[in-house]
DNA sequence: AGAAACATGTAATCGGTTACATGATTAT
DNA sequence: ATAATCATGTAACCGATTACATGTTTCT
């Protein structure tokens, strides 16, 4: 992953924490500063990554870091390599499952959270759209904003069936 | 998760590790036996969990959980406490990013695949749809059906945007 | 004949996060 | 003043998977 963002442009370790938490990448990969050091200093033991210092006032020097050649190789081979399949864990989902336990003050505020946090994530994919996104990236970003929009509506259209459940308990409070 | 599952039936560790693998449950959530069996083993000594053993010819003998009070109790507290967020992660959408650094017929084999794997998704929830879900599943299995179409829709209205970077490379092949 | 399903459990391993260590600069 | 940002790196820890251990029955 260090590896295609560099391909984009060069970056330091802390630049390239910066990027997995912007959208819409962030969505689908992360990686912490205990991932990512010591894998910039792997790849660049195995010459697929340079780096050169710049000196900074007060801070630590900043590393950055670019790809090289066999880098640039070595990615084009890991992405045909077969890809893993996805993988998704929703706790919101499987309480959900068990609506009934709950009270629909409780079901009610889930899902309003849950609506707006997936009109956030739209706004910041948006916000991100028109600048410096690869084609590659648009591509996927538009896929983010489809399911994102499929998700909002489903559960403005179906709420009622999980905030029935536990209906009478909410009423007086 | 455990709990949750034997709040509507008694079972096995087995039984439970094929719960788990079954849409719509498999979509968000997975356990292997490694975690099931201790976890089991872990319940049942705090009491939330009551277990029988049924002997049985040549296998092991097989050991029926059965919720306790106590472990109703602890669920729905467990049920209370603010839910994580989503965790998703995605190689494919990593790889699209990049689609300009593969041929077109990687691509195309790669969206093919996935639009085939979201229809058997479909297919196994449907199939689910009517036999024992409870409401809070058919809701969630619903929200399923409602986000893996609108993914097919989108790569089959947009796939040309990243099956057209590395166009030229696959046409006489 | 061989693979898959049935059935439970432990130990080794692994990928990854969190916390720690350090410290100046800038924004609120 | 206080928090957040900038900046790198290591060590401890943690949840969870994979592999191992064992053995019968049923399906192909």
């Amino acid at each position: 992953m260090c590896l295609g963002l560099l391909l984009r442009q060069e970056a330091s370790g802390y630049e390239i924490k910066k990027a997995f938490e912007e959208r819409p990448l962030a969505a689908f990969q992360d990686a912490s500063y205990g991932s990512i050091y010591p894998a910039l200093s792997r790849l660049t033991a195995a010459g697929l990554l340079a780096c050169r210092d710049r000196p900074q006032d007060g801070r630590p020097d900043k590393k950055i870091y670019r790809i090289t050649q066999s880098g640039r190789e070595a990615f084009r081979a890991a992405l045909h390599r077969p890809v893993a399949p996805d993988k998704y864990r929703s706790d919101f989902l499987f309480v959900m499952m068990f609506a009934d336990c709950l009270d629909r003050s409780i079901v009610t505020g889930l899902i309003d959270s849950r609506i707006a946090d997936y009109r956030a994530r739209i706004r910041a994919i948006e916000s991100n759209f028109e600048s410096n996104m690869s084609d590659g990236m648009r591509f996927v970003a538009g896929q983010g904003l489809a399911v994102y929009r499929a998700a909002i509506r489903y559960l403005e259209e179906h709420r009622h069936l999980v905030e029935g459940l536990a209906a009478q308990k909410a009423i007086g409070a």
